[in-house]
DNA sequence: TGCCAGGCCCTCTTTAGGGCCTT
């Protein structure tokens, strides 16, 4: 079963080309369903912290203050993801500052993001909307502690992931939901979505078929 | 003063506009 990293970070606003910088990063590893690996730390990037922000996420500029410098924190994350693949929650936004963190750490991010908004609106139409939040009460699933704090997000997305994905393979009888196949739904309109899942189950039974002959 | 991004998706669309989602 292959690895999958859940990534969320806290930043000072949504743009890194505004200069936005992230305040906290945490990634949660995933494997066989289950939570392998955690990393977390807040981040020092040198910047000042809006007071809505402070407000939305409880990241104070005394807490970064504190904080291991950006590039350093980038450094060790980068080595504990790895080439894993990544998903996170509207993942243009975090795919965007890994991206721009990790430029100014002078490390590269050849990761594929895989985004639970895009595959939510297509798996959970009927969701009042596509908020991380209303999407874990939706479904039952954990808090797991303060929202917009990272690892609190970031282990609800893992949890989100994981539901989606075994509905996926309950609904669709697939022996699994790898980050390929979760690529090949989130690039699919909610329309063509049932003939590629459909395609993706008669593979998966033929590849049984052709183990059990 | 007020707004600032950007990719996705829906519809009163496609030669466009506006809402969603993230901090």
């Amino acid at each position: 079963m292959s690895c999958i990293a859940v990534i969320d970070f806290e930043t000072t606003g949504i743009s890194p080309a505004l200069g936005d910088r992230a305040t906290e990063v945490a990634i949660v590893l995933l494997e066989a369903g289950q939570v392998v690996g955690r990393f977390q730390s807040l981040m020092n990037a040198g910047v000042q912290v809006p007071a809505f922000v402070t407000q939305l996420t409880g990241i104070s500029n005394s807490m970064l203050a504190q904080a291991p410098a950006a590039e350093r924190v980038m450094r060790d994350a980068a080595r504990f993801v790895g080439d894993t693949p990544m998903v996170a929650h509207n993942a243009a936004f975090d795919r965007k500052f890994w991206q721009a963190e990790l430029a100014l750490a002078d490390l590269p991010a050849p990761q594929p993001f895989v985004c639970t908004v895009l595959l939510a609106r297509r798996l959970v139409p009927n969701a009042p909307n596509h908020r991380l939040g209303t999407l874990v009460d939706f479904l039952h699933l954990p808090r797991t502690g303060r929202a917009h704090r990272a690892m609190a997000d970031a282990e609800m997305a893992a949890a989100l992931l994981q539901q989606l994905r075994q509905d996926l393979c309950q609904r669709w009888q697939l022996a699994q939901a790898d980050h390929a196949l979760l690529r090949r739904v989130q690039a699919c309109s909610r329309l063509a979505l049932p003939a590629l899942l459909a395609r993706e189950a008669a593979a998966c039974s033929a590849k049984v078929a052709e183990i059990e002959r």
